[in-house]
DNA sequence: ACCACTTGCATAGCCCGCTATACAACTGAT
DNA sequence: ATCAGTTGTATAGCGGGCTATGCAAGTGGT
């Protein structure tokens, strides 16, 4: 029984990831941003005002990770939460100005970021390689649908 | 300026993954092993006894991180750490028997989950898919030699 | 109108990764 | 032999991910 961690997906994802992440880290830490609160900034760039629960559905993370993100995103003033008018559960979360200010640079970070990480390969392979973690993400496990 | 996290390769190296650790995590709580012990374990099933010093370099993982998962597996009772007869301050780290007990069902869990996540990947894909993440984690940032 | 159920969010507690810092043990140059 | 510098670990403190749990606000069936 062989195994080999660098020839092991997971081991080598992780690891990928950790890279990624550091680099993306060093590159927004200047922005006063850290790379949890990214997607959620992702998303209400796009759309301000959206809820907690549309942003856990938009960005596949728990929602206990949500509620401490948006905690931080607040305590840093990125964020402003308010109660939505018609569901007294609700909280809607809205840009402040600061955090919108940061879009252009931030996404100039993490583009440079992935341009420098994927330097080594030809157009062909960045290609295939999205396409590839784009497909092994969309996989399910079998049984997901029972119960 | 466009930006779609589906399309950004760091976005998606976390968000996959997120995917392989909360499978292996889930595959290996049974036998009462979390996914930082892994790698750790990983080399030590290899060679018994090296340095804490050793497991750093060959995991590319910081050396507080490291010394945080060893205490947690000292305190569950997967290995002991013994002071070097040589050196007074390296600490030689050796497997239990119930850690080397583990090695072959844990490397099961951690194959399946890998076989899972990649089944819906032809054979040659899963071979490109493995070589494109060893060719960008190879990719070193330009200027890491200087100072 | 009530009550059972569902839904949206917060909190506690843990693992795992990082940086920054402290400190004892070794090493080398003098 | 001494002392400055290096090296191996440990610790503090934080971000970010997870599960489990609790609770207030909505909803539906009777």
């Amino acid at each position: 029984m062989t195994f080999s961690k660098d020839q092991s997906a997971g081991y080598l994802a992780n690891h990928m990831a950790r890279i990624f992440a550091q680099g993306l880290t060093a590159r927004i830490k200047p922005l006063g941003l850290t790379t949890g609160t990214f997607p959620a900034l992702l998303e209400l760039w796009e759309t301000d005002g959206l809820t907690q629960k549309q942003l856990t559905e938009r960005l596949d993370i728990e929602q206990a990770t949500m509620a401490n993100t948006l905690a931080r995103m607040e305590r840093d003033g990125l964020i402003v939460r308010k109660k939505d008018a018609n569901d007294g559960r609700a909280q809607r979360i809205w840009l402040t100005d600061s955090a919108r200010n940061l879009r252009d640079p931030a996404i100039a970070a993490a583009q440079e970021e992935n341009a420098m990480r994927l330097a080594g390969l030809t157009e062909d392979e960045k290609r295939q390689f999205i396409a590839l973690i784009q497909k092994v993400i969309k996989t399910k496990p079998p049984g997901t649908a029972r119960r």
